[in-house]
DNA sequence: GCTGAAATCGCCTAACG
DNA sequence: CGTTAGGCGATTTCAGC
């Protein structure tokens, strides 16, 4: 099971720089009840472990002029995993598309987008995704408002896991 | 036009902060050409102006085990106003639930969660998300894979679309 | 008004117990 | 894991453009 290896500072060491990135390591030494110098050292080991992957300032889309966000449900030809692969390369090379996840069922993959205005979403629909090689069917629907978006991991529900499990 | 108060430096900034949450003032001064306090400043501006809305660890959440990550399309019953924002306050209170986008189209909601395990995900699914109040509809895919993950804004187009427009 | 230079203060981060 | 200690970064102050 992973996740084990880490003891109950290790996870307040995550949840904290998940919640504040840029905390210094006093401050987060101070929060989870060690001093600095060991703490620094789990930081530096839960980075080569890969359970922090980066750390990324959030920016809001909007201000910066990216009025749009759509949510576009892709399906394909072929789903051998050379052209599942290809299709995927597409993704990363296309800087409009921020997510591409790859899903079960009758859809193939979710993408999730942005762009500065809807024209210049809908040429990038018809002139690049949609004319893409392999791609069957695309539908697409408009982020009307956000109720909700947090970073990736909710560390109150691994407690309750632990904690039921002890 | 919103982004039209920023500069070519505010822009780097952002861009370089987005892609390295943590790095240090001095090197991110260096990096765009000016000397500390004053990118200090602009860092100040920026978080206060609302471009940047926070700093947060990408954490891998299926090291940390959450092994399922599960898009959920909802409709709704009702849409108006009241009902809509009583659904996002679930989400919000929902562990599971980290994205809660509303749509145009028949798709009222799409929703992105995590969970341990199928189990985990499934109850919450059966005992919550679909017995809330006005929940008409909800299917479900789960994540194979996925192809891109990055966070939200690409400066690059930003940056094409300026000089295009000079 | 905004930038850069100097100086202070606090943090980072090694070495050691 | 804690303590100590030296070097570096952060942040304020002040002068210059």
């Amino acid at each position: 099971m992973p996740g084990a290896k880490l003891d109950p500072i290790d996870r307040q060491i995550l949840a904290e720089l998940q919640a504040d990135g840029r905390m210094t390591n006093v401050e987060l030494a101070r929060r989870v009840g060690i001093s600095a110098p060991p703490c620094l050292r789990r930081v530096r080991t839960l980075e080569e472990a890969g359970f922090i992957r980066g750390y990324h300032a959030e920016i809001d889309p909007r201000e910066l002029g990216f009025e749009v966000q759509v949510f576009a449900m892709v399906g394909l030809n072929s789903q051998a995993e050379a052209d599942l692969s290809a299709f995927e390369q597409k993704c990363r090379e296309w800087p409009l598309v921020r997510e591409c996840h790859m899903l079960n069922g009758e859809i193939d993959f979710i993408l999730k987008c942005v762009a500065p205005d809807l024209s210049t979403f809908q040429s990038f629909l018809t002139g690049q995704l949609t004319a893409a090689p392999n791609v069957a069917s695309v539908k697409t629907s408009l982020v009307i408002r956000d109720g909700k978006n947090e970073p990736s991991v909710p560390f109150e529900v691994l407690e309750d896991r632990l904690n039921r499990t002890a």
